[in-house]
DNA sequence: TAAGCTGCTAACCATTAGTTAGCGAAACAG
DNA sequence: CTGTTTCGCTAACTAATGGTTAGCAGCTTA
């Protein structure tokens, strides 16, 4: 078996598939590059995440924040206005899966569709 | 809004969407990281990729050929013997997303379950 | 008064994933 | 010659996830 600069061990291979998944589960990636392009509110990331249901949304914001990718803070104003952040880690995590937008580029390009 | 080195234009962000959606659907990534590692034929895969099932084995490997990332290759020989590649694109693919692996080693650490 | 926004949840159907079984043809073991 | 196994699949079915529509309480705005 060759390829020694890609290959990983069985561990890194599952944590590695693990992370790739979350980040990968339908609308997650376009959720936190909402984030990142300045959504904080419910709405905002409704209007920024185009196609997404009110479900959906609310679903991953809350998985994202059980994965501490995203943080929730409650502000006591009246009426309780919440404003969704992205952490240290999930604000890594868009920025490691930038290069992508360079590779979906150049694929356009070779694909039969 | 302000994050300006991480936010993109619409239609990259919907690139971007598809495309981390495509690797990151189950099994996708280990299917990719298993070519990587020297798998090659059918039961290769099954056997790097585990916990996988022959039918979605099969439906990944149909899916990423179609998206050209593995190449399909069938040998003439007596009984015939078929192959699986990465294609260049795919080769791309996952080492582009391989600084996930240092990222999931950090998060560890950092969740609570 | 009516209408709309905010951040959700409930109820329901559609699509996708997972499990188990089996298939034809060839190789292999006895 | 007769099982049994391997290879690369597919069929049939159940479980999990996704998508659609509606609605809610508490406010603001017209």
């Amino acid at each position: 078996m060759s390829d020694s600069n890609l290959a990983l061990e069985e561990e890194e291979c599952r944590r590695f598939q693990i992370s790739v998944e979350l980040a990968g589960r339908k609308w997650s990636a376009a959720i936190l590059m909402a984030g990142a392009r300045g959504a904080r509110r419910f709405s905002e990331y409704r209007a920024l995440v185009e196609g997404i249901s009110d479900r959906l949304l609310a679903a991953r914001l809350k998985e994202l924040e059980q994965e501490g990718l995203i943080e929730r803070d409650v502000q006591p104003t009246t009426p309780v206005s919440i404003s969704y952040n992205l952490t240290p880690s999930g604000r890594q995590l868009i920025s490691l899966l930038h290069p992508l937008v360079t590779w979906s580029r150049t694929r356009q390009s070779a694909t039969t569709h």
